[in-house]
DNA sequence: TCTGGGGTCCTAGGACCC
DNA sequence: TCTGGGGTCCTAGGACCC
């Protein structure tokens, strides 16, 4: 087992507070190019393919999230909707200085993605003569100030759900950004704990199971099957059955919907297990050196994902696959290596990972995307030396100078400043972003090199 | 023509050991 | 002769999240 864990349980005079940014890619672009405030905009996912971010005013068209651009691009178009790739430097950097912000605000936060926050704070006490108004108009206020400071310092809109439990905090958020039943303006703040019971169940049974945080699609229609069709039903179904179905991740959300939390706060966010890069390409591969560049970019972006994080990786899998829409027989593939060292050396993955991609290609088996996969990550700092270590240590050493000195440079200069030969240049796989802003908070250099990849 | 990417956790079942 | 049963480790697959 491991170690000791960070995790912290909120007291029963605290409070969970969850806050999250409202369409959060679609609110970044606004940021940062005004003239798109109050118009209809879409965010793209990577390689123009999906909808991942609506403006308010995209939604109010109709426009659904997840929908493939292709299949919507002409209403776009008729609609006036302004369309974005989505600029991931951007939202990242955005989403750091707001959880600096966040931080100043609560007692303790745990960062939970690029767009929400779980945050711990004191629940004021009930002074004699208040009844529950009190309480409530006291983290209410709270949050709204807190909204007014993130919009102020950084032109986001927030909403803010505050709970006993991280999982009533996730449902009280969402109800604070959903519309009254009569129409109006979202609450954007809403404390479920400071509710009188009654009123606290009637939300409950408001928020559809599909909405409930950890419910998702196999568990929902299993849930409509058995007839709870929403959170307050799922809260009183007996255990043994959810046991049964769902195993102790259904009783954890049981618990926690009945106000007893059982998932701590993670306030320093734990080690990776394995870390990821993959991609669609822009057009299908067909020939086994297109495969050969795209794995070897995704292991060099893998490495320097490594390498900040500050692990190495003891094993290393490419998977393959062709596109599962066009009717054709679909082709998936992987193939592992264990390292005899771990390492976190671009050159020493890329020698593991290239041989691999060849064994992975099939002609006449277009592939529409790859991956990296590094796995048992281990502490970087640690196994230095070792028996069988391809360099002795001087080398070793020299080695790791020269990524740093490579992944600083990159990060100066902006990503592909210096990068392997195998990965190759000007590739007809590479990522479709035809649609980038060009605004950028991060540094300056990055701009060229934005601009040299649309106009090439 | 065109359908995202990056993670985590849990369980079941097999292999192996004593 | 007797052919038990519990523990651990690993892997694959499923489900979920944003």
């Amino acid at each position: 087992m491991g170690g000791a864990t960070s995790g912290r349980q909120a007291s029963s005079r605290e409070a969970v507070v969850l806050i999250d940014g409202n369409n959060f890619y679609a609110s970044c672009e606004a940021v940062v190019d005004p003239a798109v405030i109050g118009r209809p905009l879409v965010v793209l996912s990577n390689n123009d393919g999906c909808i991942v971010s609506r403006s308010a005013e995209a939604r109010a068209l109709g426009i659904r999230m997840g929908q493939p651009y292709f299949q919507v691009q002409r209403q776009l178009e008729r609609l006036g909707v302004i369309v974005r790739s989505s600029n991931y430097a951007l939202y990242a950097d955005m989403s750091q200085r707001l959880m600096t912000v966040l931080e100043e605000w609560v007692e303790a936060l745990e960062i939970y993605s690029i767009d929400e926050a779980f945050g711990l704070l004191q629940r004021p006490r009930r002074t004699r003569g208040e009844g529950s108004d009190a309480s409530s108009r006291d983290l209410t206020a709270w949050g709204h100030d807190l909204r007014r400071d993130v919009r102020r310092r950084l032109g986001l809109p927030v909403a803010v759900g505050i709970a006993p439990t991280k999982v009533l905090a996730k449902l009280a958020n969402k109800w604070a950004k959903s519309a009254p039943a009569g129409g109006g303006t979202p609450l954007a703040v809403f404390d479920l704990g400071a509710c009188p019971s009654g009123q606290a169940e009637a939300v409950l049974a408001a928020t559809a199971i599909e909405d409930v945080w950890g419910i998702g699609k196999k568990l929902a229609r299993w849930c409509r099957l058995r007839g709870v069709a929403h959170a307050l039903a799922l809260r009183d179904l007996p255990t043994g059955e959810l046991r049964q179905r769902c195993g102790v991740v259904g009783v954890r959300l049981q618990q926690e919907l009945r106000g007893h939390g059982c998932l701590p706060l993670e306030l320093v966010p734990p080690a990776k297990r394995e870390t990821c890069v993959s991609r669609s390409f822009s057009t299908p591969i067909d020939n086994r050196e297109h495969l050969r560049e795209a794995v070897a970019t995704y292991t060099s972006r893998a490495a320097e994902k490594l390498r900040r994080q500050g692990q190495r990786a003891g094993a290393l899998t490419v998977f393959v696959r062709s596109s599962p829409f066009n009717g054709t027989s679909f082709y998936a593939n992987a193939a592992t290596v264990r390292l005899p060292v771990a390492s976190d050396d671009t050159a020493v993955l890329l020698a593991a990972a290239l041989p691999l991609a060849q064994a992975l290609f099939k002609p006449h088996k277009p592939l529409q995307k790859a991956g990296v996969v590094l796995q048992e990550l281990c502490d970087g700092a640690t196994l230095q030396h070792h028996l069988l270590a391809p360099l002795p240590p001087e080398q070793q050493q020299r080695r790791s100078a020269l990524m740093a000195t490579i992944d600083r440079l990159n990060r100066h200069y902006g990503s592909g400043t210096v990068q392997w030969a195998a990965c190759g240049l000007q590739s007809p796989w590479r990522m479709r972003r035809s649609r980038l802003s060009r605004a950028a908070t991060t540094r300056l250099a990055d701009l060229p090199v934005v601009w040299a990849r649309l106009e090439g």
